[in-house]
DNA sequence: AATGAATGAGAATTCATTCAT
DNA sequence: AATGAATGAATTCTCATTCAT
C-alpha cells in the first residue's frame, strides 16, 4: 500500500469540484445558463481548463449541478423521520420544508429551474431526479380522497403540489413579512385539492 | 393619401414582422431562445439584416414576442362574452379555453415559458402582460370563498389557477387519451382550493 | 433588373477569397496545414470571422486550396498545344512545365504535398485532382512499350512519372546550378522506364 | 555492483520507452502527428507526465520515432549478407527487402512519411537517417552505368530508387493480388533508370 | 522515477449587429 | 426599406508541459 500511494498524483479535490459547482449556481442565477465556463473557472479559482478535468464538457456540469440540486432538494425534504404521525402531519412537514428550501436558497431555485427547461439535462437525469420524491408521492397518493383524483396516474397528485409550492413560494418571495401565512394557506390549498 | 404614400419611405411590412414572429415561435421552441437570429430571418424568407429593421435588437424581438403570445392567450381566454353565467361557470370555460389554447399550441406554450425564465424580459413587460388578465383574476377573487385565501392579494388566486393549468396541461400532452378528464380533475382541484 | 440589384448587398469578392487563398499557402508553407485560420485571416487582411463566409470550415478551405493548386499544376502542364509533335515530344514538354512549375513555385508544391497527406483532403477532392491528369495519362500509357509495364493499371506509369518528378524537383532544388540538367536527365530516366 | 544499484536512481525501463514509441505509430498512423501525447501515454500505459521524462518534449519524441523507423528499415534492408552476389542481385535483393518492410508495415510507412513532412524532424536528424543507407547508395553509383546519371552527386540514384520503390508500394497496397508483379516491375523499372 | 491534476495559451467556430450597396 | 457580407468579441474545448505528491 505505501508502494501505491507513494506515485499517486495529487487526487482530484472535492473542494475543486463544490467550489466549481457553488460557483456555477451563482452565475447561472444571474446570467443564466449561458453563463461562459471561463467566468465560473475564474471565480472558483481554478484555471479555465481545469473546469474540465471536473466537468469533461458544459453540459456534464449542467447535469451535475442538476442532480446536486434536486438531491439537495430531497434531503432538506425527506430527512427527518416523522414516524407516528398523521399522513397529513408528515406532508405538511414536507411542504414546509419543501418552501423553506426554496425561498432560503433563491439562487438555487432559479437555477434549478432554469436547468429543467434549458433542454441540456438528459432525460435519464430528468427520471433519476423524479426517482427522489417517490416517498413523497405515495403520501401524495395514499392522502388523496377525491374520488376524482384519485383515478389519475400518482404522478398528477405530485405535480399538483410542485407547482402549488412553486407559486407559494413566488408570493413568499414577493411579500416576505406575510411568508409563514403563504405557507399555510398553500398547503391548505393543496389540501384541499387531493382530499376536497 | 396618394401624395403621403409617394413620398413615405417604403413602409414597413406588417406581413414580413409577422412571419418573423411565427419563425421565430418555431425555431425557439426547437433550440431555445439562443437559437441564432440568422437562422430566424432566413427561414422567414428575409435577410439578415432585415430582422433588425423590425426590431432592433434580438432582446427586442423576444420581448415583442412575449407580448405577442401572452395577448394571444388573453384572446383565447377572455374571448367569448358569457353575460349571465354564474362565476363557476365563467371560470370553468376559461379554464377550458386556456388549457385548449396550451395543448393546442405546444409551442407557443413552450416558448412563453422559455421567455419567462429567459432573463431577457423586461419586468414592465411582465406586469403588462399581467395586466390582461385583470378580468380573470377578479373573477377568482369574486370566487374565492375560502376564508384563509380571501386574506391575500388577488395575484395569489390567480396564480395558483395558472400553475394548476401549467400542471394540468403537462399531463393532458403525456396522456392525450384522458385529456377531457384532466381538464375536468384540474378545474375541480383549482375550485376546491378557492371554495374549500 | 434594376429592381433586382437596387436591394444587392456588396457581393462576395473574389479578391478576397484569392487574398485567403493566397496567404493560406504563405502560412502553410512556413507553419504546415495546422496553422491557425486567424493567422490567414489577418494577413489576408479580412476579420477572423469573414474567413468562414468564403469557407464554412478550415477543412473546406484545404480542400479548396488543394483543387485549386492541382489545377494550377495542370494548366502549366497542359497549356500549349503541341498538335503534330511526337509524343516523346510532348512528354518532355509536359515534364519541363511540370518540374518549372515545382521549383518555381516551391511554397505551392509544399503545401500541395502537405495536404496530401494531411488527411483532411476528401477522396471525392484526390479524384476530381486525379482527373485532370488524364490526357497525360493516355500519353504515357501511349508511349509505354515496356513489355512489363504495359500489363499493368495505366495509373502506374502516371505514378512512376510523378514520383520521379517529384525526386527531380528535389534535387533541383538543391542544386539550382545544375537545375537544367538534372531536367533532362529526369527525363531520360523515366522515359527509360517507359521504354527500356 | 549491488551498492550501486542501490543508491542508483529506478532506472528508466527501455520496455517503456519502447512501448511509448510502438504505440505512438499506432496513434499517428490513425491521426496523424498531431495526435496528442496524452493519448499516447494512456494506451501505453504510462502516465501522461512520464512521457515526457522518456521524452522531453513532442518534438523529441517524434525525432526518436523517426529516427527508430528509418533504423528498422535500414536493417530490414541491409540486413543478408549477400557476399559474392552480383550487384544487380544485390540491389534486387535490397528493393525486394524495402518494399516487403513497407506492404508488411504499412502503418510504420505511413508514419515515416508523415513525420518526414512534419517540419518537426530536425535537419540533423534527416542527414542521420540517411547514413546509414551509404552502403545501399554505394552500390547504387556503383551499378550507375547511365553516363548521364553518372554525372550526378550520387544521392540523386538513391533518390530515384527510393521514390520510386514507394510508388511501387502505393500500388502493391492497392493492388494485393499482382504485389509481386509490381514488385518485380517496379525494379526492372529502376534498374532501366540506372542502366538505360 | 511515476503519477495525473493543474495550467493557460491557443484553436475553430458562432453570432448579434453594422454597413456598404 | 432590403440585402447579406463584414466584423470581432465571445465561447467551448484541447493539449503540451509543469509540478505537487
Amino acid at each position: 500500500m505505501y508502494r501505491i500511494l507513494r506515485f499517486m498524483a495529487r487526487p482530484r479535490s472535492e473542494d475543486k469540484r463544490n467550489a466549481i459547482l457553488a460557483v456555477a449556481i451563482e452565475v447561472f442565477a444571474e446570467q443564466g445558463v449561458s453563463a461562459p465556463t471561463a467566468k465560473i473557472a475564474k471565480l472558483a479559482g481554478v484555471a479555465e481548463g481545469t473546469l474540465f478535468t471536473y466537468f469533461s464538457t458544459k453540459d456534464e456540469l449542467l447535469n451535475a449541478l442538476y442532480l446536486e440540486l434536486k438531491t439537495e432538494v430531497r434531503e432538506a425534504v425527506i430527512a427527518s423521520s416523522l414516524k407516528g404521525k398523521t399522513p397529513r402531519h408528515i406532508l405538511a412537514h414536507t411542504w414546509q420544508s419543501y418552501v423553506n428550501w426554496g425561498v432560503g436558497n433563491p439562487k438555487k431555485r432559479k437555477v434549478v429551474a432554469q436547468l429543467g427547461v434549458s433542454g441540456r439535462i438528459t432525460e435519464a437525469n430528468k427520471v433519476k431526479a423524479l426517482e427522489g420524491f417517490y416517498e413523497v408521492s405515495d403520501l401524495v397518493t395514499a392522502s388523496t380522497t377525491n374520488a376524482s383524483l384519485r383515478e389519475f396516474t400518482s404522478g398528477f397528485g405530485l405535480g399538483i403540489m410542485g407547482s402549488l409550492a412553486e407559486t407559494t413560494m413566488d408570493f413568499m418571495a414577493q411579500f416576505p413579512e406575510d411568508a409563514q401565512r403563504y405557507v399555510d394557506a398553500g398547503f391548505e390549498a393543496f389540501w384541499n385539492v387531493i382530499t376536497g
